[in-house]
RNA sequence: GGAGAGGUGGCUGAGCGGCUGAAAGCGGCAGGUUGCUAACCUGUUAUAGGAGUUUUGCUUCUAUCCGGGGUUCGAAUCCCCGCCUCUCCGCCA
């Protein structure tokens, strides 16, 4: 959410930058301030008769006194519930706006995204190379079949060497971060209403997620998780910057989604993420921003895996960032870059929604900026590595990263003919 | 699922329907005392939102005792609903 003080004082400025994300025609600050005036107003009215009251309270009242207060408790009952009223559609509408972008990121949607970096090459093959979903089939490593079976569609069930593969990504990345002094945490994999509204997910996301008999949804992303983490607390200043990663599975109902681009394990409904999550002080951000970038690039590099940095344009970001950088490793048979990991900075724009502050020098209370990577998710990695590192007899090369946490350290994933 | 107990400032913990933003203690901060430390003494100590102002300070008002409703001229205090914590019983692939 962002700041109505800052609106008011910036107008022009903030106009600006939310044209580059927003069409003109949606973009309406002038209500905003206007609805502002107005509930500014309702508050002197509405305060000048509490006072009034308070004064007549401070002692038993005579008879006549009572009399007139009764018809004052009545004008304060009256100006509450429009003042109420008034603070509810303003706090829509101020909760519907985004971010206000970073001022190095160019407006527009996806087709201004902007690749900033690029690692390794395309795998070149001299021999007819297979998707991802032959090679998992042919390797026994993913089972499409009886997952459809016992979850429908959209599921897979990682098995044998498939299962023990995922295992090791996790690992791997776990190993990382917590060799970065990153604090690792598992998360419920429920969360309230409330929790999903404070991480911005809510209302946009309602029909994308999975609801319990109990008001609960299933976790999307554990960056819904670890917003919530410190909502409503003021941190300790001396303990920022708080650096955490989190493991949790993902549930998405991608309703309508499917295309064939998104065969296999490019999109489902349950996948395995690790997420980065940093609370900090303001003047930090971007450079651990920078900080996130490096750390999901180092995850891939030590894959091996060719991938892109894309800085996505102000349309493309989702709504609570100020500046998204995507890294996306390349899927030969798709002939595409698919997202591994979504960098993002979101300011203060989280952190007001939390209410999740720290005291600065001068003891004021100051909203912290939040950022977020994955780091990473799994079910696209896994993809990429069996097709970038095919091999013309039909096995798959393991990075090397990943044999130590793999029992024998096999160089190699060969055909299974045995599986039933 | 059933029965009960509870939720008050950074912490512990009082609290009678009105003078209680809230006693007392602890802690924190500033100062004093002091060879040093401890102890002691004095003062101070929440957050948010309005308004004013000689505008970075100060004045003033309002709200906040888990949250939301209600009763009342007036609620931390009484009533209802919810959330959370604890105890006991039941259930538990």
């Amino acid at each position: 959410m962002l700041d109505i003080k800052y609106l008011r004082e910036n107008l022009e400025i903030a106009k600006a930058a939310l044209l580059k994300r927003m069409e003109p025609e949606k973009l309406d600050l002038e209500t905003i301030i206007s609805l502002d005036d107005k509930r500014r107003e309702l508050i002197k009215e509405s305060e000048a008769l509490k006072a009034e009251r308070n004064a007549s309270s401070k002692s038993k009242p005579d008879a006549n006194t009572i009399a007139a207060m009764k018809s004052l408790g009545e004008k304060i009952k009256a100006s509450e519930t429009d003042l109420n009223n008034l603070e509810e559609e303003l706090q829509d509408k101020l909760a519907a706006l985004p971010n206000i972008p970073a001022d190095d990121v160019v407006a527009g949607g996806k087709e201004n995204n902007e690749v900033i970096f690029t690692s390794g090459k395309k795998p070149e093959f001299n021999f007819d190379f297979k998707d991802h979903v032959a090679l998992a089939e042919s390797l026994g490593v993913i089972d499409y079949e009886r997952a459809a079976k016992m979850s429908g569609s959209g599921f897979w069930c990682y098995r044998g060497m498939g299962a023990l593969l995922e295992w090791a990504l996790l690992s791997y990345f776990i190993a990382y971060h917590t060799s970065n002094n990153y604090q690792f945490l598992i998360p419920p994999f429920l969360l309230t209403e409330k929790s999903a509204y404070t991480s911005g997910h809510l209302p946009k996301f309602r029909d994308e997620l999975f609801w319990t008999q109990d008001k609960l949804c299933l976790n999307a992303t554990s960056e819904m998780m670890l917003g919530n983490y410190h909502r409503e607390e003021i941190l300790p200043s001396d303990k920022l910057p708080l650096k955490y990663f989190a493991y949790s599975p993902c549930f998405r109902r991608e309703a309508g989604s499917y295309r064939q681009e998104e065969r296999g394990m490019v999109r489902g409904h349950q996948f395995n993420k690790i997420e980065m999550f940093i609370f900090c002080k303001p003047e930090d951000s971007w450079n651990l921003f920078d900080e996130l970038v490096k750390h999901t690039e180092a995850l891939v590099d030590g894959l091996g895996l060719h991938y892109q940095v894309s800085k996505l344009a102000a349309g493309d970001c989702s709504a609570a960032m100020a500046k998204t950088c995507d890294l996306e490793v390349w899927l030969p048979s798709m002939g595409i870059y698919k997202e591994v990991s979504s960098i993002s900075n979101a300011l203060d724009y989280q952190a007001r929604r939390g209410h999740t502050r720290f005291k600065n020098k001068d003891g004021e209370n100051i909203f912290v900026h939040t950022l977020n990577a994955s780091g990473l998710a799994t079910s696209r990695l896994l993809p990429a590595i069996l097709e970038q590192n095919q091999q013309a007899d039909g096995s798959v090369k393991i990075p090397e990263v990943l044999r130590p946490y793999l029992p024998g350290a096999p160089e190699f994933i060969f055909p299974d003919n045995a599986k039933i």
